[in-house]
DNA sequence: CCTACCGATCGGTAGG
DNA sequence: CCTACCGATCGGTAGG
């Protein structure tokens, strides 16, 4: 291996907040991953605190584009519910690490990095409620709390990132037609 | 204040773990809590260590109560699902900082100590999933996959103690009650 | 439960 | 990216 770039630096936080908290990893930790001591970081991010700001800014990054696609669309409310499960399945499956620092980990974040952090989940639920409560008009949903199975359905969601594997006997897939069921069960 | 009990030094530990982690808690910010330097706390407990043990295991304890309860009981399987979901909703809604650490921080017990838990954890999401299987056999449910339906029912169960707050707008029983329409509709 | 510590580790810096 | 550090904080102990 030469020599590591800031996207490599970055990468290594992730894996490591995601497998051992950001309090439970030390920059000697994350140099140790990367084959170099702690202090030459430092070369490459300004603080510790920035790697964590990186990594979760990444990961709502993730969310926020899906949002944004789904808001967009002209779809009727259960396909944009579908849509939303199975582009939340893949953004978990398929960036585990800066998923989890991202649900895990955010609470962590100097205080004014939170609030915007904080906010986009906001959005981030609020579409889902929406698009609940407009399903709910067009008689496509039966559910009468959308605050409330936007919640439950989001939790089946977002608790994918503590039993998924890679190497499980389900592909993401199974796992997001299950969902969708499940969900769809729940609201119709 | 007087003197303080082992009791104490041990609930405080599951108050300030559930709120900035078990990495995140000082032995010092510990003492803060109580009044007292955090020296002070080895004349209750041995190690930092010892009080995540305990924490967790208090946790795990309630948990475990709950599932031998239902085990033992020879409701049918729909009435035994929803009992383990009054149940849990109601550990989480009563003893949020030991099911906090519980869910979030036992992966940071000392390896000794955690593979009990996760033996556990294990033997609860079996529980769900037999008794879920027993459902399909004498056609209640109508789920094909009994592993994947547990734990779709269990993300939700414990998701809620990422959003639960006693100041919240609903009150344990709406929501056991939200959980069980919801879980019934997925499984039915 | 406090005083007075201990060695280890933490995030981070200066200089090359 | 390393060498050689820094002050602060960590979990923990001896003795009272």
């Amino acid at each position: 291996m030469t020599t590591r770039s800031r996207e490599d630096v970055v990468q290594a936080a992730g894996r490591l907040f995601a497998a051992r908290g950001f309090h439970g990893t030390s920059m000697r930790d994350l140099g140790e991953e990367l084959g170099l001591l702690g202090s030459s970081l430092y070369s490459h991010v300004d603080s510790k605190d920035q790697l964590l700001v990186e990594v979760v800014g990444n990961g709502a990054e993730l969310f926020q584009g899906l949002v944004d696609r789904i808001a967009a669309s002209a779809a009727p409310p259960d396909v944009k519910v579908a849509e939303l499960i199975r582009g939340h399945v893949a953004i978990i499956t398929e960036h585990q690490d800066q998923s989890a620092t991202f649900l895990n980990e955010a609470r962590f974040l100097p205080i004014d990095n939170r609030s915007a952090v904080v906010a986009m989940r906001d959005r981030y639920e609020a579409t889902f409620r929406e698009i609940i409560a407009e399903g709910i008009r067009t008689r496509a949903f039966r559910a009468q709390n959308p605050a409330l199975a936007s919640i439950l359905v989001l939790s089946v969601l977002n608790a994918l990132i503590r039993w998924y594997r890679p190497s499980g006997s389900l592909d993401p897939r199974e796992i997001a037609d299950a969902m969708v069921a499940f969900a769809m069960d729940g609201l119709r």
